[in-house]
Parts: structure tokens; C-alpha cells; sequence
DNA sequence: CGGGAGGTTGACAATCGTCAATCAGAGTGG
DNA sequence: CCACTCTGATTGACGATTGTCAACCTCCCG
């Protein structure tokens, strides 16, 4: 793998991240851009974490697009979250022993690889940090039980829009975009995968809601919402889950 | 609502919680059973927290059974999880405004409820307290990850087949039973509810669980495993998520 | 221009849901 | 002790959503 360049300002989407949960000083921030990484450039579809294997970095996204997935007997592989620039993705592993997933690139990413140990340490040391982070976790579980609800409750049509609509606005709260025009970095198979459903019946439904106008598409990735409102409710979303503050709810137009 | 008696030694399952995750000391033990709390009784279907109301107090569990839950436009439900005697089962509640999914009692229980304000100050004067909160939350989060799995990628058999031996496995590592051999506090309208399914098809696939001697059943609740291995791999169970200490895991005979 | 990944479509099958009736057991009042 | 009621479990008939299989298309890239 490659080594991108780095240098002292490298960590700061992480900073940014931490920031918007809780007010961090200036003692914070440089305790956070201080942390020792690795960084790497990894390519589209390699792991950085692999189930069962025992934990020894976090890992931050710089840039790019990752999945977090696990499989099943028989063969099934579901993904359980999509991540993007400025998050860790694998905070868990600074404290439990064994990965219980794979994280995986949808795209080329460069990725900050923390070891656990520097983790740990910034939150001792860091008792807002660490809140910052533990807001961080509690957020993640609040994403994965609508998660829980979206493929346990909902029919395909509702968790396609669900989909579109959590990733837009992720997108556009995180400054990477926004949440009526934006590129999806995903196949199908993986929309499938993400929803629990096949990639034939994601082709079906994702057809099913362009020609209720709900969304538009110039070629298969690159997603224009007309009315974010009408998607929004056919998705059965609400910003709750996701814990923004009113600036970031604000967004949601 | 009845307030049942309490007195220092309350908080206990909370301490042997947290104890089970990481190291604590004897201050940090005193500092967790000195937590200022309500003790209540709550019935069975009560709600001790709704979604979308503001959290004042995260819940423990001090006796019972409860279950999280969220509401979809439709009118469906989707729990999320179940929780036992010693979880804390909103410690979000102490780092976020608006509760995100509804607390439910599936049994009469006694529970300790613990002002926000007081977990916060026990996170930052306590660091290893904090650390075991952490963890708790991120173990928390990977139980999600593998209900998102359950649900999305698992046929109705190996969803019920998991979700037996998951709470069979947390009942017998709290002390609170046999893997063998267990009372399941819930309806099969519940279980369809945790499953995504039907109370038709739970049924229907309880059947199929039985006529496959996996499991045997006096009433309805009262479940027996007789083959504890060859259920856990109908319900493509591995013990990982969980992240179990090595004892703990030893108890999955 | 050839290969490959991913998107699209159709025919058909299977799992699971819906509706509705019946049954079993616990608690309650007379 | 016995009807009565209520909740939850059970079962059957039927329908709908979603999966499977397989073909073909389209675009990108070397």
C-alpha cells in the first residue's frame, strides 16, 4: 500500500467530528492531532479489518467511502454501515479484542490507522475527548437499530428510500455534498446487501421509484432527489436517529 | 408506580456489570454503588422511556425483562433488543437529548433509575467507570450489528434458531439460568416483532424447530434445548459478537 | 475490439404475510 | 364450582413480496 503524504494537520476531520458532539479545547484538539497514525492509501474492495481477526488500530477515513459487513452460513454477506470522510470506523476495536466484522473500501480511501494503545491513552487523558468518542459510539448504535428497524420492518421500496435519504444528508452534514444531487458509491449488489434484499429486486425498486419521480438518474450512481421531503416520507425518515444538532437537522430541507 | 426497597447494595448488578468489562478498583466500586437513584416498579407493557422524549435518567435494570423498540409508518414494530437483570439498557440517554426508540417491560421489573447529570459526573471523576461504560456501549453496538444480519440476511428457521440461543447464552452468563433449559418472556407476536416476522410465521417455525428435535417445549415459553450445538448452528451462532470473556464463552457447552 | 463488471429484464418459484377461525389457559365474578 | 372473558397460541387457505435463474445489454478500459 501506498503512503500518502501527511502532515500535522492530517488528523483534523477527525477534530472536526470530535468537535460538533461536545466543546473541545485547545488542549484537546492538539491532543487529538498529536495521536500517532499510519496512513495509507487502500484500494477499492481490500479490507482494513477482517472478522475474527484480533484488533490492533482504529481506523479513520480520510477520504473516500467504506462498508462495515459480516457474513453468514450461507453465504450471505450484509452490510451493517456505510461510512464516510472524518469517521471511525472502528472505534470498538481500541477496546474489544476480536473484529466481529469486516470494514471494507467502496472506493479508493486513505485511511489513519491509530493503534489501540494511543486510543486508549487520549481518553484517559482527555476526559472530553473521551465523551466525544463515547457520543461517537452512541451515535453509531442509534444508526444501527433504525438500521434493525429499516430491514426488519419496512418493504424494499421504504428501505431504498431510507437509504438514500440517511446517506444524503450523512453526505451533506459531513460538507461532502448535497442531499438532492450526489454520486452513490455503490452497486446495486451492495444497496443489496446494505438492505437485505437482492440486487435484481434493488434494480426493480430503485426503477419503481424514478418513475414515481421521487428520484432522477443520468447513469446508475448519480442520484438527483426533485423533492427531498416526498422521498423522505416514502423512506419513513426522520433526522432523530442520527442525533444532529439543530444546525445539521437544518439540512434536511 | 411502587417503591420497592432499596439500600447501599442496590447498584450490585450494576457493579458486577461493569466489572466483568475491566478492572475497577475499590473507589471506583464505591463510587458506582454511591450513584444517587429512583427505585421503581414498573408492569408489564409499561414504557419507561418514549421515543422522542427528552431523557432525563438512564435505566437499569435491577429485576425483569424489557425490551427497546421503534415504530415504523406503517404501524409495525421492530425491538431491537433485550435486555436482562444488571444491563444498563439507555446509558445513551446520558449523552443524548432525545431518546430515539421506546424502553419497554416485557415483565413486571424493578428498576434504578439514574439521573443523567450523575452518570456523567461518575464517567469523568472515574475513568476506568467510564472505559467499562464505553465498552458496555460498543458490545452493545455489535449486538446490534448481528441483529441487522439477523434480520437481513437469515431465513425465518435461523432467525428464531439465533435469537433463542442468543438469550438462552446472556441468561445463563448473567446467572440467571440454564442454556438448556429456560423460561422465554416473550409472546410470539414479540418474537415476530424482534425477528421481523409475523406471529403467523414464528409460530409456524417454532413448529419446525420442534419436529426438528432443536428444541422440545412444555407450554408455549418454557423452551428446552436438547442439542445446544446443533441449534447454534441452525441459528449460525457464534459467540464473537458478544464478546464474551473466555469463562463466559466456556458456558456456550 | 475484446473482456469484464455491473445494470436491466423476464419467467417462475419460494418464503412469508394476511385474514380469519378455532383452541387453550389464566383470572374473575357470581 | 362454573360460566365468562381475555390474551395468546394454533391452524388453514390464499395472496403478495421478494428471490432465483438466466439472458442480454451497456459502458468502461486496456
Amino acid at each position: 500500500m501506498t503512503q500518502p503524504t501527511t502532515d500535522s494537520s492530517t488528523l483534523k476531520p477527525l477534530v472536526e467530528k470530535l468537535s460538533s458532539r461536545v466543546q473541545l479545547d485547545s488542549k484537546d484538539r492538539a491532543a487529538i492531532l498529536a495521536l500517532p497514525f499510519i496512513a495509507k492509501l487502500v484500494e477499492r474492495h481490500h479490507y482494513v479489518v477482517r472478522e475474527y481477526e484480533p484488533a490492533e488500530y482504529s481506523c479513520l477515513i480520510l477520504s473516500g467511502y467504506a462498508v462495515r459487513s459480516k457474513i453468514v452460513a450461507t453465504g450471505g454477506r450484509q452490510i451493517v454501515s456505510i461510512h464516510i470522510k472524518g469517521e471511525m470506523v472502528d472505534l470498538q476495536n481500541s477496546l474489544l479484542k476480536k473484529a466481529d466484522h469486516s470494514v471494507q473500501m467502496l472506493t479508493q480511501c486513505k485511511v489513519a490507522l491509530v493503534r489501540r494503545e494511543n486510543v486508549l491513552k487520549l481518553a484517559m487523558e482527555r476526559p472530553m475527548v473521551a465523551r466525544a468518542m463515547w457520543i461517537d459510539t452512541l451515535v453509531d448504535a442509534s444508526i444501527f437499530r433504525e438500521w434493525i428497524v429499516n430491514v426488519g420492518r419496512r418493504d424494499a421500496r421504504t428501505r431504498i428510500a431510507h437509504l438514500l435519504c440517511e446517506f444524503s444528508l450523512r453526505l451533506k452534514v459531513a460538507g461532502l455534498g448535497e442531499n438532492t444531487r450526489y454520486e452513490l458509491p455503490m452497486t446495486q449488489e451492495q444497496l443489496g446487501d446494505a438492505t437485505g434484499l437482492t440486487s435484481v429486486h434493488v434494480n426493480r425498486t430503485i426503477k419503481v421509484l424514478e418513475q414515481d419521480q421521487l428520484i432522477e438518474r443520468f447513469n446508475p450512481r448519480s442520484i438527483h432527489v426533485g423533492d427531498w421531503r416526498k422521498l423522505a416520507e416514502a423512506g419513513d425518515f426522520d433526522t432523530n436517529y442520527l442525533h444532529l444538532s439543530e444546525d445539521e437537522a437544518a439540512l434536511a430541507s
